[in-house]
DNA sequence: CGAGCATAGTTCGACGCCGAATATTTCGGC
DNA sequence: GCCGAAATATTCGGCGTCGAACTATGCTCG
């Protein structure tokens, strides 16, 4: 094995003994999903604090901005699969710092859309620029080839995910 | 070839006007690691809501299981990333249900370990074994050989998550 | 010894999130 | 037109988590 292992190895053959029909492949790939996507939170996070930026503030911004810089709260939750409630908070603080507006519809008065200010603009891109850094890093384990390999076996497997077998409406 | 697009497909197509230089690999596969590992832990949740056991308390079970059902509050912090002095309330709700026993240990005195009881191995148990049905599920869109590849993969990326932060560059 | 530091677990205050309930507005059938 | 149902955002109460401070115990070394 000229593989080096990685401490999910160690994991799986601690879990060995304690349940022996354990599929090291499956049980390997989800873990290491779950601790590269841990990884990556924890370090946007400590990237983020020198821009004075909490995380779930920029994935606030960051869905306004996939929105072209105007939603709804509700398409927000939707987009950031939360609930609802969840982005009344949110947006208060974003308002204190002046990074969004809230611009009462007048078509339909029951909506009140966020908007995206210039300040809240520059922050998102700021933020963004340094976002992608360690994904790339990580990734940059891999050859062109192999990130496009590894990104179609994903696909496959979330399109299994997808399909409303389990009604799930938040994946 | 003739790959079906999946959700995060047209999340990039969606995504690659407002941010230019995009590599529909990296976040791709990034992506969609993130969905697959929220997904599921939303089923997980989903499924233990019919043996009336939070996810969190299956995961400290688990946790504590994974020790040989004996560990230190510190020990079972260090598995669950998560700060110790959570697991003091977590602790104590499985206490109540009568899943695991408090031991102050005898040698140091300081430390006060938790034991799994009879109870709490058997809902360990029962929740273990539906447990890892959605990830066989979503795995078997895959080959064994595949599946290996994946896991083979995300070893290697993995690799670079857990070396000590060295400045390399990312091609 | 014993003074100072390290370690283990807990307590406390604050924060973010959620589900349920609420207020306001819009829509649809009669 | 009018009243009930649906939709939208918000408020409220509760829960889980964290960082910091605290208590108790062990350890180091002069």
């Amino acid at each position: 094995m000229t593989t080096t292992p990685d401490a999910v190895d160690q994991h799986i053959e601690r879990w060995l003994p304690v349940v022996p029909d354990l599929d090291a492949d499956v049980e390997g790939a989800v873990t290491r999903m779950i601790r590269l996507t841990r990884h990556l939170r924890a370090v946007k996070e400590r990237v983020l604090v020198d821009l004075d930026l909490p995380a779930h503030e920029y994935d606030t911004l960051h869905a306004l901005a996939g929105r072209g810089g105007r939603a709804a709260p509700s398409d927000l939750a939707a987009d950031l699969a939360m609930a609802p409630a969840s982005i009344t908070a949110r947006v208060d603080t974003l308002l204190r710092r002046g990074f969004v507006r809230r611009i009462p519809s007048t078509v339909d008065r029951r909506r009140v859309d966020v908007e995206l200010t210039e300040a809240g603009q520059a922050a998102w891109r700021g933020a963004m620029e340094v976002q992608g850094a360690e994904e790339h890093r990580l990734l940059g384990a891999l050859t062109v080839t192999e990130r496009r390999h590894l990104s179609d076996l994903l696909r496959r497997v979330l399109l299994v995910a997808e399909q409303p077998q389990s009604t799930s409406q938040t994946d």
